[in-house]
DNA sequence: CGGACTGTTGGATGTTCGTCATACCGTCAG
DNA sequence: CTGACGGTATGACGAACATCCAACAGTCCG
C-alpha cells in the first residue's frame, strides 16, 4: 500500500512535460550536470531548480554536489527494484527521437 | 514527438491515487462496471465521473453502454502498442498485494 | 405514465502546480 | 577581499485540478 503511494509520487513527478525529458536523458545511467548548458526548456533557472527538487523528493534522483557545480542522476537500481520496468516504458517510447 | 505529448497525458492521468487503482483493477482486460459497488472510495458519484472522464480522454479507456449501465474497459492493445511495459510496470507493483 | 436507477452536466470552491522575479548563499579565480 | 558563477529560497500569481452539490437525462419496471 505505501508502494501504491509512492507510485503515485513518482507518476506524479514524471507527468510533466520537463521531468519526463530529464528522467528520460538521465535514463542512460550517468550523471548529468544541473548546469543550464544542457537542460535548454527555456524556463527560469529557479523554475528548474523546482523541477529538480520534485524529482528529488519523488525518490527519481539523487544530487552530486561537486564544489560549486550539481550534478544530478537517476536512481535506476532503486527505481528498478520498486517498480520494475517503469523506468524502460518511460524511455522506450515508441518514436522517441533518439538524440537531440 | 507525439508520442510524448501523449505519454505526459496518461502519466498525469494515471497520477492520481484513485485513477491508478481504477487502471490497476481494469488491468486484467475485462470490462467493468461504473456503479458505485465496485468502485468504493468515498467520493462524490460526480467525482467519479470526472475520473472516468480523464482516463477515458487520455485514452486510456473506453465506456460501452448497455441500457442504463455503463462499462468502462482499460484498451489494452492499444496502450501496449504506443506505451510498452507501461501497464505491466503500473499494475505490477512492487510489495502489491497478491490480490484482492 | 410515473417512479426508481444510473450516470452526466454545470457551477462553485479550496487546493495544488508551474512559472517568474528577486534576493540570497557557497565556491572559485584574481 | 572582491567579484563572477552555479544553485537555492521565498513570495506572488494565474491556471489546472479534485471535490462536492444540485439539477438533469436516458432506461427499465410496475
Amino acid at each position: 500500500m505505501a508502494s501504491d503511494h509512492d507510485l503515485v509520487d513518482v507518476l506524479r513527478a514524471v507527468a510533466d512535460p520537463i521531468r519526463l525529458r530529464i528522467v528520460q536523458t538521465l535514463a542512460d545511467g550517468r550523471p548529468h550536470g544541473k548546469c543550464g548548458t544542457h537542460w535548454d526548456f527555456g524556463v527560469h533557472k529557479s523554475t528548474m531548480t523546482h523541477h529538480f527538487r520534485i524529482l528529488r523528493e519523488a525518490g527519481l534522483t539523487r544530487t552530486i554536489v561537486t564544489g560549486r557545480s550539481h550534478s544530478i542522476q537517476l536512481c535506476r537500481e532503486e527505481l528498478d527494484a520498486r517498480f520494475p520496468g517503469l523506468i524502460d516504458a518511460l524511455t522506450a517510447g515508441p518514436d522517441r527521437e533518439t538524440h537531440r
